[in-house]
DNA sequence: GCTAATGGGCTAGAAAGTAGACCATTAGCC
DNA sequence: GGCTAATGGTCTACTTTCTAGCCCATTAGC
């Protein structure tokens, strides 16, 4: 074996912070938004319901809930047929640009780390598709061309790369696709970029083909580029 | 945008368990054995340096303490140079040939699951590899050829894998590595496989060279044979 | 105007974590 | 043998967080 220091170990840098209940529930909440299995005009169920089946108090629940109404993600209103409404963050595009070159580091390795793992993704589902995995992702390219808004793009864009990621048919690479768009998009909440609506659907399109068609290496490929130009426009929003 | 349903959300499956401090700690403490970094015949800090370390109380600390030597891989002496000494988990190989057979869909996964994360990993350590990150990996083989016992075979190769990730300078590949490593070996505490020794050393060899040499497409292929050959050591195990 | 559904708010208590003090044990040194 | 320092063992008082349960306030629809 290797030389081991006899200094104690040192784990100061491990900071390991405590989540309490409540920042838990805002943190999942506000993922659900981020990838879209929560939109907005969706409303939330009643503060009993959801806290049962969160787990978890309706006061701790009630705190969370404060949490988003304060950043604006929800609007809670009183009565019969009141609740929380998500609210779609329209964000100042200055704002945005202004995240994106704080974080250029950050957001330059995570999309390299998505084109490693979405392509291998890509590749796993040529060959393991099923019909309904097709289906899903030609839903998600129709929506994209349908997208008016750019909340719109970004959900139907997330759709499409969540669904290939399930029909990978491995959980791991679904769950790491979904962190990475989550890491990338849940920090300024319904953070969007001004990607070219047309260039991703006609990548997407060509990912969707060779999966359809089982060739592996071209839907590897066609990920790969499709990546490749998401990482330019980000140097592009950097450097304007 | 799609048909959304007018149903509201079904969270019941979002379990969202609070993870109490102790668990955290108890869960940081086994993580940090199962890669490695800390290693039978290791003493820990002192309680009160390394709960201030931590970031917790004592008393957390020590129902941390408590749970690992519930399960043996701690013991804890009283006085002057006492403390906590890790210790060496020697599994019945037939309660390893079970807990691989119970997860074995789940290890499979994994498996393809690092298979695309390492070798991407490894062509991108190919073009940015620094000498000391040749160094570590080159050491690693040197202290797998050296070992003797499964479990300095297992640490050796953990070690060698986590330098090549390292080396591949994208943090998120590094972690992505190393939280695979740790659900492959940690639920078992120092679980360890009949893997074959010196094919595991040739291999990380070929893969060495290839990014010793720059040649990303090697370092790939060398990886991806790698994994190949310890999935079927699985299948061997399962199916024996 | 009644009713039901919903959020708002309060209290009492349990559970977990913290901070600090003091005790018990042990290795090493004189 | 005895002293000292380092270490784990134990206890208490306090704070924060979470829970459970109850009732109030508001509102849409009949």
């Amino acid at each position: 074996m290797s030389e081991r220091d006899d200094a104690p170990h040192d784990f100061s840098r491990a900071v390991l912070q405590p989540v309490s209940g409540y920042q838990a529930v805002a943190g999942f909440l506000r993922r659900e938004m981020a990838l879209g299995r929560i939109r907005p005009g969706d409303r939330l169920p009643p503060e009993r319901r959801l806290a049962e089946q969160l787990g978890v108090s309706r006061e701790t629940l009630r705190q969370a809930l404060r949490i988003l109404e304060g950043s604006g993600q929800i609007v809670i209103s009183r009565g019969a047929s009141g609740g929380a409404i998500v609210q779609d963050a329209a964000l100042d595009p200055r704002l945005i640009r202004e995240e994106v070159r704080t974080r250029s580091a950050e957001i330059g390795e995570l999309t390299e780390f998505r084109s490693i793992v979405e392509s291998g993704g890509a590749a796993l589902a040529a060959s393991r598709r099923s019909d309904a995995d097709l289906e899903a992702m030609a839903l998600a390219q129709r929506d994209l061309a349908a997208a008016v808004t750019k909340a719109e793009s970004r959900i139907a864009d997330t759709d499409f790369h969540i669904a290939l990621a399930e029909a990978s048919g491995n959980s791991f690479v679904r769950d790491a696709v979904e962190e990475a768009r989550v890491r990338m998009f849940e920090p300024v909440d319904l953070m969007s970029f001004d990607f070219v609506k047309e260039s991703s659907w006609a990548a997407h399109e060509q990912i969707l083909d060779a999966v359809r068609r089982g060739d592996g290496e071209a839907a590897d490929a066609a990920m790969r580029a499709h990546l490749r130009t998401t990482r330019e426009e980000f140097t592009r929003v950097v450097e304007s």
